[in-house]
DNA sequence: TTGTAAGCGTTATCAA
DNA sequence: TTGATAACGCTTACAA
């Protein structure tokens, strides 16, 4: 008897089945009517107006107990930086339109955190998940995907899983901007390189020496000089690279953090973009477009990525069963800038 | 049966029932080792080996129909810039601590998505409601509290409704940032508004007019130039500024994103801070801290506020039943930096 | 189109 | 401590 139950944390509302005692149908009726199927008009008002009433309130937990979707997607991140927040807002936009909502969870970097995030992804029984791949957690992400959650991984991959992937041209991106360097007669060109266990950051990496070497310029590995995306990453890097008996002319950053770093370093030492030494880095940020002359990047396709994974969502989550996975690559631009300059 | 449940959307795994007949006890004693109670060890055992063996995952939302309870807390912003992206990241953390996570929307400014969302918080049954407090939606909101739903505001207030708040001293913060203006020589001082709806936009501006009196320096209205909270608006605002007859020595803006306009505006136009104009601002960001001679800003105690919110959460959803709503007020820092200059 | 009733996967009561 | 079983609020055959 509800008035006596101890149990209920919080009042409980008015159920499907008060709806239907009040309008005086079935509880069927009333689940058809909320779930947009014809009713009988006489039926409907009533219906309405109990609802209206009783102030009723789908609860879409026990709904999704019976069907099986909850209308949630996962979406699993390092940090909210201005690339993953940028992404978060675009996602939620798009997402947001077939009717669904975000779970978001932010695991830092932290292994342990990963796995926690995605036993609540499975026991929340999201739709889908949507990650910044990580690699360690390939059993874990592999058991998701056995329980047949569909995982879609941007900007990283995990090489091997049967997951959907919407990724950018890494490495060509990064070709194109070193190439840009040398062409403006640098040849001692540094990187800043991301965590080699990402992918991306081993093809923005393999575009740099490719880039290079299609140029005939031997590649030094004194000038990549190792990050780990962040800012304080770039900053030591860049102190190492710019302490070389010959330092670099020009560095590419693999990243935005790390070159907000550089530029700190730089600025902290007196060298000067682009007199001094030129910047080129990947993710065009809204620092890049303000900061002096700005900074020559390389622009993702933020919300290009974010609609193609909604694209790929809404097929997983509605085509019979998916076949073979998606592998979706997207261009970048390349925004030329103050930052880089010709030199000799 | 479930072989014949044409229903099923997925493949369904593995239940508790699956689970308890496999280790051969009642499903009352699987649901004990589930949530932590003590049992005998024989049984733990087999029940453990069960679960590994089915692979199976509790369902959140089968057992949230009978607690009431989903550790999900609704997280509605109108955008993800890198003050929400921020308290974002410092929420999802404080959150995740105490076993909860985020379900997020953005509602872009748009009250028919705030509708939205507020709509499907209540049909996820979320334990409760963070948010950047938008007017107009005082009913909704309402209904919401009615239902039991917490909601804590942060940021900006909705006057009137039974829900918690956590704010920072925007007017104080706002009075110290101006009197020093005022202290440098200035008393020609523009200030960029938000939008004269929201409450901090209010109270900021409040505290620029209550510095300038205190200090016997009439209040201009045209100094008053509103803004929209975002680049473009702080852009147009300060071009009018900047076109008046006589123009500001100085500038506030009320956030950071019309500070970014303010920068964008005068770099284009050739005016260099701070030694045509000096500038201040609300909110402390990445770019303050590394643009030229760096902005003079109010730092708000972004952790703070996520902890607060969190501490609230937890204490309004495990105290019998709340009493009166709880108000806190979070003081700012003031971080002086190169953008404000002494003239005369 | 409607009513009836059997699930869905949990938790919680109660007697043992 | 455990087992048996009645909720929880909803969807969906199935029969009318």
């Amino acid at each position: 008897m509800r008035q006596t139950d101890q149990t209920a944390g919080r009042r409980r509302g008015a159920t499907i089945i008060d709806v239907a005692r009040v309008a005086n149908v079935a509880v069927g009726t009333v689940s058809r009517y909320i779930n947009g199927q014809t009713i009988r008009r006489s039926n409907r008002e009533q219906i309405e107006r109990a609802i209206q009433d009783l102030g009723y309130r789908r609860n879409a937990a026990a709904a999704s107990i019976r069907t099986d979707l909850t209308h949630m997607i996962g979406f699993l991140v390092p940090t909210f930086d201005e690339f993953h927040a940028r992404m978060l807002e675009h996602l939620a936009h798009s997402v947001r339109q077939t009717g669904r909502a975000l779970l978001t969870y932010c695991h830092g970097g932290d292994p342990r955190v990963v796995a926690e995030a995605l036993d609540f992804f499975a026991a929340q029984r999201v739709d889908a998940l949507v990650m910044d791949g990580t690699a360690e957690v390939y059993d874990r992400v592999d058991d998701l995907i056995k329980h047949d959650i569909p995982i879609i991984f941007y900007n990283n991959d995990v090489r091997g899983l049967a997951a959907d992937r919407v990724m950018v041209e890494n490495q060509r991106a990064s070709h194109r901007i070193v190439s840009h360097l040398i062409d403006l007669g640098h040849s001692r060109i540094g990187i800043l390189t991301g965590d080699p266990r990402n992918s991306s950051g081993i093809e923005r990496l393999a575009g740099y020496e490719q880039a290079l070497s299609d140029r005939g310029i031997t590649i030094d590995p004194a000038l990549a000089a190792r990050g780990n995306w962040r800012m304080d990453g770039g900053y030591e890097a860049t102190k190492r690279l710019m302490s070389l008996q010959t330092p670099p002319t020009a560095i590419f950053s693999a990243n935005y953090g790390m070159a907000v770093g550089a530029l700190s370093w730089l600025k902290e030492n007196g060298r000067h973009v682009p007199e001094d030494i030129s910047l080129a880095s990947f993710d065009d940020v809204a620092i890049f477009r303000l900061y002096e002359a700005g900074i020559t990047a390389v622009a993702q396709p933020v919300a290009s990525i974010a609609e193609t994974i909604t694209d790929i969502l809404v097929e997983r989550l509605t085509e019979p069963s998916g076949d073979a996975t998606r592998n979706v690559i997207l261009e970048c631009d390349i925004i030329l800038r103050g930052s880089t300059r010709r030199i000799n």
